[in-house]
DNA sequence: ACCTGAACACCGTTCAAGT
DNA sequence: ACCTGAACACCGTTCAAGT
């Protein structure tokens, strides 16, 4: 928002650090990761590769700095019934990353990436302090905060990764490989499993077929949130 | 093992597949994903590219050849002491897929990325099943199965990324950049948030620098059996 | 300060040719 | 069947030169 001002200050900046991230992420929601390209981005932008490096350094900072200003924007929307309870906060978080990661398929990838790499930086923290809080809240004490915290964290970031389906690299085939369609190769191949092998594989297949991700989901944070009752 | 039968079949065969992902988990654990080239290959095994594409097709068909020879081995090796309780079991899982991405950091995206790339793929279902099965054995109700499975599952994954720690393409700098330091720079970065704005943060540093990766994720594990008893 | 675009080093992959 | 290695198309990144 800073940079608003300036772009009227510097008089006619061509090319602008948003521009890019934003055709970055329109790339990148189209074509995959590997869609990314310096190329298609001097292209889209009718501007040299000089131009870019210039404003973003690196490819892979690009990389990042897109994942950030995606989580972020993410998790800023406000849900439109305030929250009444913590559980109730924690949900509204988790959902944002759950649906942001289904809007970006690239972005669980490069979520768990940033994570592991910079676990002090702004998407890590960011995340980390909206959910602490409300473990406080939550009547957990406070010689376990940090451990719940990151029970939570963990499971919300592990099963919305799990749930970008489709190919990260959208190029090969149509896009509308749907999720009924999905979930139909997936139940028909747990039913070629041996069954002496895999007993339990054959024992699900129904639920799997039957199952809402966004209700497991939800299932699966109620689990961990009852877990924590445990801890005071 | 088939394969080694068949070797001494066809006379003297010089590459050989299982040669092939040696060397590539020897590159990848010595320079991450990066240094995973097809030339680094033909130069280690002293070939030509055209022959490493006779056997394995592919750079990504190799990656992912490469995590589901990694995994299903660190899910093969039997603990020193038989499991005696369904919980016990689950965290031999558990440890063993911690184990293997603190031994292979490249392994938590790679892992990842498989899973959404094809969940229906032998480490998905291997996982799964193993997971499964004790879940059922804890007295969680049939109906429930998938769901806890999946909260367990996803719980786990979500931890054991999270924990891959340093980073993935270990070319930079030191790999002995190790977890004292890692964890006095993480707690020292904590120090410079705002205190008004991450409260929360501020609260567990203190925690942050104490705590025991491998202990923290059993604590996680703990609480999400815990939740599971109450679907009962 | 901001941008251009040729040049460089390095990729994955293919394929005619060899054994 | 298995392997060689030159060739191709395509990367990210740099940098002298322009405005």
């Amino acid at each position: 928002m800073a940079a608003r001002g300036r772009r009227t200050q510097r008089r006619n900046q061509v090319l602008s650090r948003e521009q890019i991230i934003d055709t970055a992420i329109e790339l990148l929601d189209t074509g995959g990761e590997g869609a990314l390209t310096v190329r298609a981005l001097t292209e889209r932008l009718a501007t040299g590769s000089g131009a870019i490096y210039h404003h973003v350094g690196n490819r892979d900072e690009l990389l990042d700095t897109v994942t950030e200003t995606v989580v972020t924007a993410a998790l800023a929307t406000k849900p439109t019934r305030a929250p009444a309870t913590p559980e109730d906060e924690i949900r509204v978080v988790a959902l944002a990353l759950f649906d942001a990661i289904a809007a970006h398929q690239w972005l669980a990838t490069r979520l768990i990436l940033q994570i592991i790499r910079n676990p002090v930086g702004p998407v890590t923290v960011g995340i980390f302090e909206r959910i602490g809080r409300q473990v406080g809240a939550l009547g957990v004490p406070r010689a376990s905060w940090f451990d719940a915290t990151s029970a939570l964290v963990h499971y919300i970031l592990g099963a919305v990764s799990q749930n970008a389906h489709i190919d990260g690299d959208t190029s090969g085939v149509d896009a509308d490989t749907d999720r009924e369609e999905f979930f139909g190769a997936a139940a028909a191949a747990w039913q070629e499993l041996d069954p002496e092998a895999y007993p339990f594989m054959h024992a699900i297949i129904g639920q799997m077929s039957e199952h809402d991700d966004r209700e497991q989901f939800l299932t699966g944070i109620a689990i961990v949130l009852d877990g924590l009752t445990h801890l005071r």
